[in-house]
RNA sequence: GCACCCGUAGCUCAGCUGGAUAGAGCGGCAGCCUCCGAAGCUGUAGGUCAGAAGUUCGAAUCUUCUCGGGUGCACCA
């Protein structure tokens, strides 16, 4: 709402001043001022024109003023400071409008991909996974459409590398370690799954301790590694025993990162996969187009002499002789890199490679199915390929790799292609030290000097994702059951199970995208000030004023029975009057943080930043639980002020639910 | 060596396209439950925005340099 307030100012203005001097000014700021005394938006245009019109600014400003105060739905404007303007809602108009849930449509055509995280499915999903999950999953709840926008046709995706090192390096474990052949794994992962074990954790310590293996004998390394690429080798071929195995370990582990992650509420359309990238030749079909636009070319001089290369992005004009800084696409022994693999993947992304996978059911969620690529496939069936823009969360340590594929797109011809495609990178997750020790790793005085150590699937080393989700829960369960013993247990258990959840999604998103998080247990397991039980707790206590005031609390906002008719009621002039002074401010106020929502999740998507939303979210709990503090509602004898209470509890809590569902947190019934 | 990111209160972090007296949370100190739930609220102390120069009416924000910290730069995947 605020933003529709916005955009009709920034309109009329502009026309003004084309009227008035003759001038168009592109982007005209209009802000929000610091201190509510200064009004609710302030204009430094003055500033801007000064240069212009070669006059003071407060000058300007001073003429302006009358011109401003006739715009429809401004109550005054003051000139302010060295030539600020600053503009006064109507107060009434604003929350009459804010009531009857007037706000900004947000969204657009086309098809949108965001795929996101890809973990290797050969060991459990840690804290760095989470983050890029989290990220991701709530990217795509901020673009889907929903009951309050209409938003994007959205569609999620998780690649899976089936066919890589990390997957032969499982399977080197299982059949050189653990002795297991094709049969045996079998029973294996019947007995793993009878005796209720995770393979996933299995696969972490067996994933460590191969890693160790192959350094283990120094005069077995060379041999050992050789062992592994052979592997990999086999993997790549398809229909042998070892890419057998592969890949009964690779679906059981990437069905328990499902599992994980539907537990934070993540849910997936589409799994592609390598293996298919592989066997449907997804990389010769690029090969062939990228030669044919020269923008592969085989080498024939220098370091790379004998493998296809490309220009590197960004990289500075020719010189003389062989452009040695070219990124390599395929060895001189004839084997695709990872980076064109990636290419021509993303080439089917934007539906530039005339070629689709197959698509076959893979895992049902309560309201939709999620598909995963194969080779033949069944009908009918989704198609994913014809993204019109597309968002890869992926750890900023890819930002060059990222970078050349947008710009083989490019160099392609596919500018618009290349320039839809948003690398929506993050920084790292680690670990605090104290984090580290109490896991029972050992710590160096080397690491106790640094800020994080990393985590290491190699090492084995990191907070396992299921752990932690566990371990929220628990603390959530504990406070639950001290504070509502009289509550069944299943209730308390979903309850914790919000607050647990809410706690974890709200602890990653806090933090910007290019943050470096360092874990901390006791920093996540924290429940008060700026956290997800905060925000909860404020729309938990708004349904608690609602119920025990005899409303059906099912309903949200405004729905709520007689709400809306008693505050259409109330006469303009003594809302107008209960808007104003201190105390009214104070409800105004709350009011206005409220109107902003649509304004923070447009500038949210635009930056692809999340972490905007759980600002936002905080901020408009704060304001809410202090207006709860300072104005108590039920025991209003006013009937038009109590509505006026009730409509503000009412919406704030709209607000609140309807962003917390963007970062993917539930609000539970009691806590 | 080259490229990118970061340096803001004791700690953890915000600060949107340059704009008003730099903000939160945690921690510290002092208070608030005969009033809708204290996972809450109020007050208070705490900052040469790493340093320097420049652009500008105006710089935490833009430019350059310096100092710290991180990451990426393979015919590894």
């Amino acid at each position: 709402m605020y933003r529709t307030l916005q955009l009709n100012i920034q309109q009329q203005i502009a026309k003004l001043l084309v009227e008035r001097y003759s001038i168009e000014l592109s982007n005209l700021a209009v802000e929000l001022p610091p201190k509510i005394e200064f009004g609710e938006m302030a204009l430094p245009v003055a500033f801007e024109l000064a240069k212009r019109l070669k006059k003071a600014p407060r000058a300007i400003a001073q003429e302006l003023q009358p011109l401003l105060a006739q715009i429809p739905g401004i109550a005054s404007v003051e000139v302010a400071g060295a030539g600020y303007l600053n503009l006064k809602l109507d107060r009434t108009a604003t929350v009459q409008r804010i009531a009857a849930d007037e706000h900004a449509a947000i969204g657009g055509r086309g098809f949108r991909l965001v795929e996101h995280t890809s973990i290797n499915p050969n060991k459990a999903a840690h804290v760095g996974h989470l983050r890029n999950a989290i990220l991701g999953d709530s990217f795509a709840r901020m673009l889907r459409p929903d009951a309050y926008k209409p938003g994007y046709d959205t569609g999620v995706q998780n690649y899976i590398d089936n066919t890589g090192v990390q997957v032969a390096d499982i399977v080197v474990a299982v059949t050189t370690l653990e002795g297991m052949n094709l049969d045996r794994v079998r029973e294996w992962l019947l007995e793993l799954f009878e005796t209720n074990q995770r393979l996933d954790y299995v696969c972490w310590d067996l994933y460590a301790r191969v890693s160790q293996w192959y350094e283990a004998d120094p005069t077995q390394t060379a041999a050992r590694k050789q062992l592994r690429l052979d592997t990999l080798h086999q993997l790549e071929a398809g229909n042998n025993d070892t890419s057998a195995i592969a890949e009964l370990i690779s679906t059981g582990v990437l069905r328990r990162h499902l599992e994980t992650m539907q537990r934070l509420g993540i849910e997936y359309d589409f799994l592609p996969r390598e293996s298919e990238i592989l066997h449907l030749h997804f990389w010769e079909t690029a090969r062939q187009l990228m030669i044919d636009k020269g923008v592969l070319y085989l080498e024939t001089e220098g370091k790379n002499k004998g493998a296809w290369v490309m220009r590197r992005a960004g990289a500075a004009e020719l010189g003389k002789g062989p452009d040695e800084d070219a990124k390599i696409l395929v060895r001189s022994n004839g084997t695709v890199t990872y980076v064109g693999k990636d290419i021509a993947y993303h080439l089917w992304k934007f539906g530039l490679l005339g070629k689709d996978f197959g698509y076959a059911k893979f895992y049902e969620y309560p309201t939709h199915t999620c598909w995963i690529s194969t080779i033949e496939g069944e009908d009918p069936h989704p198609s994913f390929g014809h993204a019109d823009a597309i968002y890869n969360v992926i750890d900023s340590r890819q930002d060059d790799p990222q970078a050349q594929v947008k710009e083989a797109l490019r160099v392609l011809g596919y500018t618009a292609a290349s320039d839809r495609y948003t690398h929506l990178n993050y920084a790292f997750v680690g670990l605090t030290a104290r984090t580290a020790e109490e896991l029972g790793y050992t710590i160096t005085d080397e690491d106790r000097t640094r800020n994080f150590i990393e985590v290491s699937g190699r090492k084995g080393f990191g907070v396992k994702a299921d752990d932690l989700i566990d371990r929220m829960i628990a603390a959530a369960k504990a406070e639950v059951d001290a504070r509502h013993p009289e509550l069944p247990d299943a209730e308390r258990e979903e309850i914790a199970n919000a607050i647990g959840v809410g706690a974890l999604r709200f602890f990653i998103l806090r933090f910007t995208r290019n943050t470096v998080i360092a874990f901390d247990y006791k920093d996540a397991l924290a429940f008060d000030g700026e956290t997800g039980p905060y925000v909860q707790y404020a729309a938990v206590r708004a349904a608690n004023i609602f119920r025990k005031a005899g409303f059906e609390t099912a309903r949200v906002g405004m729905r709520l029975a007689g709400l809306e008719s008693a505050f259409k009621g109330i006469d303009p002039a003594t809302l107008s009057a209960m808007l104003q002074g201190e105390e009214g401010t104070s409800v105004w106020e709350v009011w206005l943080t409220a109107s902003r929502l649509s304004m923070v999740l447009e500038q949210a998507i635009a930056a692809a930043e999340p972490a905007m939303l759980t600002r936002y979210a905080f901020a408009l709990a704060q304001q809410f639980n202090n207006f709860y503090h300072r104005h108590h509602i039920l025991t209003e004898t006013d009937e038009a002020r109590k509505t006026l209470l009730l409509a503000t509890a009412a919406v704030a809590r709209r607000e609140l639910i309807r962003v917390l569902s963007w970062l993917g947190i539930t609000v539970p019934a009691a806590m």
